[in-house]
DNA sequence: AGGATTTGCGCAATCGATTGCACTGTTGTA
DNA sequence: TACAACAGTGCAATCGATTGCGCAAATCCT
């Protein structure tokens, strides 16, 4: 046999993970091109009726499903938005995770969670991808703004970028999807004073932190418009649960003690409960607290939480919203507070309080 | 001046949304080809010094970064890792996947999540990706897996799936990284026994899932070999909290109240408590309440909760683990059980009852 | 010194989907 | 009847990175 020029493919099959569909497949036993595939499978195009309609059987037989990564590269767009998020585990930030994947998923967006609790390096890098085509937008909800997109949006570049959750400066260039964070802070401040307490301590979150300046600034409001008398500062330092044990420690090693405590979320409050009932105190009866966020566990506590409750869903529906409309160069609308909601439990008093203590 | 074959580029730029580098450019300004940039940044080539630096400075100088799309298209191979997840907003889960993120990070993984709990054709589309390169491998964090991944696999298929927390049942063929539910929950009723409890029910969680009928087979035969008698069956139903609080007034509606609740979970414990709590039953004295998971909150109520702890931390490394090898063909380790742990709070009762109760 | 290696790098194909342009019939219009 | 308009498809380039193969120059070995 002459097999000079043995042309043949080498048969040995590597064991292939059986490539998945192509359209290429379809238009082959479809009997048409791939071109007319892909336009069929868009849906919308000048493809024949009897045509469609082979080219959509062979795709079903075939179980065909679009490759993201070629259709990705081809259209420079790949229908992700990176959400940045400090701390998945916590229910705030989970909570509105859950909303904004919803949603996006409603405009045709899948999401990617970067953590910037852990490595913020990492999630500069993911943000990079912005501009790779990895990613079409990025949805902030905290004050961490990835180097590179703060930079560019000093420069002046437009980039699809809003921030929800958590305020955005006055200053930065970025769209904001909030609430107003210090009004809030006084109505829930107003709140207490108008149940009889005078002495209403802060647990302040992170000054270092916007949105803990602007409730705090709320806090302080609340007391000088009820002309009482701001106390020594605030007290305690951090959001985090362990941070309102170690403020109920201090506080509770004091000579007077506060009569409410205004924590700056719900969670360093539970820290500051349990602490506090820990040592016997009662709730509302020896100091009434009020928090921030309504997390869903907020209702379960004894005594449940006077809390002012976030709008996640509102906000997560509208930063998306806003986002989508960036990425796709529609003018930007003009960001406005979404309206918030103060619910009142029993960690703030009974209503009868209201009346009993204004007595005196 | 001879134009005839004037092939000079039409120069007329589109106002291009600023193209960020690629391969080529840099390739261009470092003078050398496309390949040996990307042989050069892929670390490890026979790539001189001197071009290797002139690289890697040209690509800096540039901000280059890799386009992760073509790569994926080429290398057939995304580095990304679904996670399926029936709730976010699910501290359990969340946690999870918390951890699941950082070790995927380590193994040079993003994580994509899919949302099993609010539509799950969209979960199953997602699930596809696997076969067209979108993902890499499948993380399967309950009793939920995917139609088309369960078919191939009942076929014999070999695929990258790997379940973890929800355990496996012995009939899938799936990699399962678990604990020993069942004598988790022996344990924990066990503890109760220990502590005097006579009359010790069972909030089961969905009887339909996997989970629930280990722990309530645990929660029975804790009960056999104490020689207590089996309650009328189990109370209540599902894992939400709001089941528990369900659970709890049905309970009261009693007239022989069980001294004790083992529950299916944290969750529906919280409600459970909350609920007897609310109306004026203490906690343990009245009823002693065992839960399992143990949340980051389970030791904040008051009183703090005495349940299992879930290895969350060990299960995410190890199911991680399992998967990257699938993924990579490596042997398939055998799966083992993560060993758990009762943590013991005050919702179960002094230690002195442990005394005090069992004189009587 | 002369062949055998090794080093360093470029060519061109490839991954799968999309799309501007061109082409062929068919229908409509005057 | 002649020509415009349009419906229905295909060709081939393109997106950006990777990689098998090939080739020349440098280095090694005996």
């Amino acid at each position: 046999m002459a097999r000079q020029h043995d042309t043949s493919r080498n048969l040995s099959q590597k064991p292939q993970p059986r490539r998945s569909p192509t359209i290429a497949d379809i238009a082959r036993l479809a009997g048409v091109s791939p071109s007319t595939v892909s336009r069929s499978l868009a849906g919308n195009e000048r493809i024949g009726k009897e045509t469609r309609r082979r080219i959509a059987d062979v795709a079903r037989d075939l179980g065909y499903s679009v490759n993201r990564h070629a259709r990705s590269l081809r259209m420079q767009r790949s229908g992700i938005l990176l959400v940045l998020i400090p701390d998945i585990a916590n229910l705030n930030y989970s909570d509105l995770l859950m909303q904004i994947d919803s949603i996006a998923h409603e405009r045709g967006y899948d999401i990617r969670i970067g953590h910037t609790g852990v490595d913020a390096g990492r999630v500069d890098r993911q943000a990079e991808e912005l501009f790779t085509g990895g990613i079409d937008g990025i949805l902030l909800t905290s004050d961490y703004c990835p180097s590179s997109i703060s930079q560019r949006l000093a420069a002046g570049e437009v980039l699809p970028v809003v921030r929800t959750l958590s305020p955005t400066a006055p200053d930065e260039r970025i769209v904001g999807v909030q609430i107003d964070e210090e009004a809030a802070a006084f109505d829930a401040v107003s709140h207490l004073v108008k149940r009889g307490y005078r002495r209403i301590a802060h647990l302040a979150g992170s000054p270092g932190v916007l949105v803990s300046r602007l409730r705090m600034n709320g806090w302080r409001r609340a007391l000088v418009e009820a002309g009482l008398q701001i106390p020594d500062k605030f007290i305690g330092e951090g959001f985090a649960v362990d941070d309102g044990r170690r403020a109920a420690r201090s506080l509770m090693a004091r000579t007077v003690y506060p009569d409410a405590v205004f924590c700056a979320n719900d969670l360093s409050a539970y820290g500051l409960m349990a602490e506090l009932q820990a040592n016997g105190l009662k709730i509302p009866q020896d100091i009434a607290v009020a928090g921030f966020d309504d997390l869903s566990f907020s209702s379960l506590f004894s005594p449940p939480l006077t809390t002012v409750r976030l709008p996640r869903r509102e906000m997560a529906e509208a930063s998306v919203r806003y986002l989508v409309d960036l990425i796709d160069r529609k003018a930007t609308p003009s960001p406005d507070y979404i309206p918030h909601q103060l619910i009142i439990r029993k960690s703030s008093g009974d209503r009868k309080m209201e009346y009993e203590k204004l007595d005196c």
